[in-house]
DNA sequence: CTCTTGGTTCGACTTTTTTGGAACAAGCCC
DNA sequence: GGGCTTGTTCCAAAAAAGTCGAACCAAGAG
């Protein structure tokens, strides 16, 4: 019953994957788990209530961006990195690699 | 005056640029304009009412994927490949190379 | 069985996006 | 000047996303 359904990344459209990028909140997730390659999902994002926390995490799974392991109570999150390179060749590590801008003051009219 | 405003790359957070190739007309768009170079607005997406495309060139511009080049009461948009792939390496590349996952039918319980 | 823990689901609400009609602006041609 | 073509801006309405409390569920501990 614990199993956790994952979309087949072949049926998967490259703006449900972006989209699922898009947002900076899943986007630190991601980055997390990238470096760890596997998060039990109660510490990420440990600052947002849980609700909003597994909404997010339901948005990464569904875009096919993440594997959920369920353990107990527990769910481990980790990449579906090597199918993703497969579907969507480069995608993931230019998305990892994309630097931030330096939190930019509100430049006020330089 | 008929200049037309572009971000710097660099103060274009990565998610901005998702976002804006995150959706199905504008992704569209993009690839037109890819294999071409360079396109005058008006034969993007022709059957979108003009408000609605300006609208998504808008979105595009702003999020540093497009430069728009203003010749009389024309525009002429293209991509900031180089640019683009100096501040987000291999990004634009992969999303272009994405397949699109051919138009599943409702796949009926195979 | 009860309590706790880790997470999901529901429902409501807020914020963003998307969409497109209508009015407007600018360049071009006669 | 008019009239035509391109495209933008304004505005409002509709749809989609994000946020999060509260109720809920399943697994483990005692």
């Amino acid at each position: 019953m614990g199993e956790v359904t994952e979309p087949a990344l072949a049926d998967v459209p490259v703006t449900a994957v972006l989209q699922a990028l898009a947002d900076p909140t899943r986007l630190r997730m991601v980055r997390t788990i990238a470096d760890g390659g596997e998060r039990l999902c109660g510490m990420l994002e440990e600052q947002l209530p849980k609700a909003t926390r597994s909404h997010h995490l339901k948005v990464l799974r569904e875009a096919g961006v993440t594997h959920t392991r369920v353990v107990g109570t527990g769910r481990y999150v980790s990449l579906r990195r090597e199918e993703l390179d497969r579907h969507f060749p480069g995608l993931l590590p230019a998305v990892l690699t994309a630097a931030e801008p330096a939190a930019a003051e509100k430049r006020a009219a330089v």
